[in-house]
DNA sequence: TGTACATCAGTGAACGCGCGTTCACTGATGTAC
DNA sequence: TGTACATCAGTGAACGCGCGTTCACTGATGTAC
């Protein structure tokens, strides 16, 4: 009737589904093997047929968290509107996005430390592919409002931190207390790209900001 | 021979760095009553003189991150050097302290999404007032050098993110690569610190950063 | 100081339970002729 | 198209094990007189 593959894969991805879903309410180190086998409506056994141990499955979440990354990035390009600041409008599709798929941040979050070094730098070469991108999209925007920024690399990683740190706290916030949230990661991203910024008259500007030395060039 | 509550007080607490130790290890999460009992050196059934479930083992051990949290600033604090940059010397003492002290600060990131509501909200509020001591330092600095910073507390918030986030990087590193991570965070903290300066010539300056409306008074 | 009793941190055995893993199996889907 | 055999996702029973919790207990420390 069905075709085989296709229901393995069908079943494969009720595991990971199932695996994720109990990894946000409780994190994915105190999952069993059984629990999962049993949310997904198959039997303990059955498991073997498509993971070799329950770590295994957990390689496969986080891939399933980097596509997750990946898909917020469009959404968040996409939700650009001229009308509006790239930082707002950036800002609350990413806080939508996670609280639309908070299973999947809870998991992101949760597992940078939690788990095995493997898993944990599985976690990490997403992340770093993340940061890249905002990277580029630093680039093409400074260039195309002719700003010149310094360290584009340490703005996206900042940025990046600060948007994931500060954006966590809206899984546990009732809604109508979101756009509050938003408007301070929005506030405290300006502030890091104002910090990015090279200034104009150069030593002027910067004798003001830092009394340390500044690098003169972008690196990266 | 020995007073009894003293000799209580020290179970109590091997008990507590026990937990904190194997946490480290593999995530409170899945700790088992009878494994820190037996790292503690008792049996499972004397667990219950000292605590009433594992849970409340946990907030206990919260508190102990919470002072180790505190001990930290101290720290930062007491090596400020006048030849050297404060933010350089404060991120140094924090890099050594969390290398240092790994256990504690494992703990603090992984739990930070892993566990209970209850769990979670407990080390808010220990970061929470951490953000708000470094607030006040910012602030006492920013008029110590005369120079007006602009939302103190955003600054502080997305401070305490990057440096975290970045810092916790440092505990899978070898060694000899800290310094240029450390390098990282002073200068993301000072493209935050430059970006949250209330500029002398305000309306010029800020219409080069932002073309969006900065709030012209600091928060908080 | 000495004695008799109370307290209570820690013991060790026992319980029922869910765990990961194995095994021989079933029965629907796929393939060769 | 029909038949005979192969494949293999999923079953259900069984295993030994570590789990959390309970219980009556022990024996050192503490207290009252």
């Amino acid at each position: 009737m069905v075709d085989r593959g296709e229901q393995k894969q069908k079943t494969r991805h009720l595991l990971i589904s199932s695996a994720l879903k109990l990894s946000a309410e409780k994190g994915f180190a105190s999952l069993s093997l059984r629990e999962v086998a049993k949310a997904a409506g198959i039997t303990p056994a059955a498991f073997y047929r498509h993971f070799h141990d329950i770590d295994e499955l957990g390689l496969a979440l986080i891939d399933e968290v980097g596509l997750g990354l990946r898909q917020l990035l469009r959404e968040a390009r996409r939700s650009i509107d001229p009308n509006r600041s790239v930082v707002r409008s950036s800002v609350e599709a990413f806080i939508s996005y996670i609280t639309e798929n908070s299973n999947l941040f809870r998991v992101l979050q949760g597992e940078r430390q939690g788990a095995s070094t493997a898993f944990r730098r599985a976690l990490f070469t997403e992340l770093g592919r993340f940061i890249e991108e905002v990277t580029e999209d630093l680039e093409k925007e400074s260039i195309r409002k002719n700003q010149p920024l310094l360290d584009v690399g340490l703005a996206a990683e900042a940025i990046v931190a600060v948007t994931f740190t500060v954006g966590a706290e809206a899984l546990d916030l009732p809604k109508h207390k979101r756009p509050e949230l938003s408007e301070r990661i929005v506030k405290e991203i300006k502030m890091i790209l104002r910090g990015a910024l090279a200034m104009p008259e150069t030593t002027r500007a910067s004798k003001i900001s830092t009394p340390k030395k500044i690098k003169g060039k972008a690196s990266r």
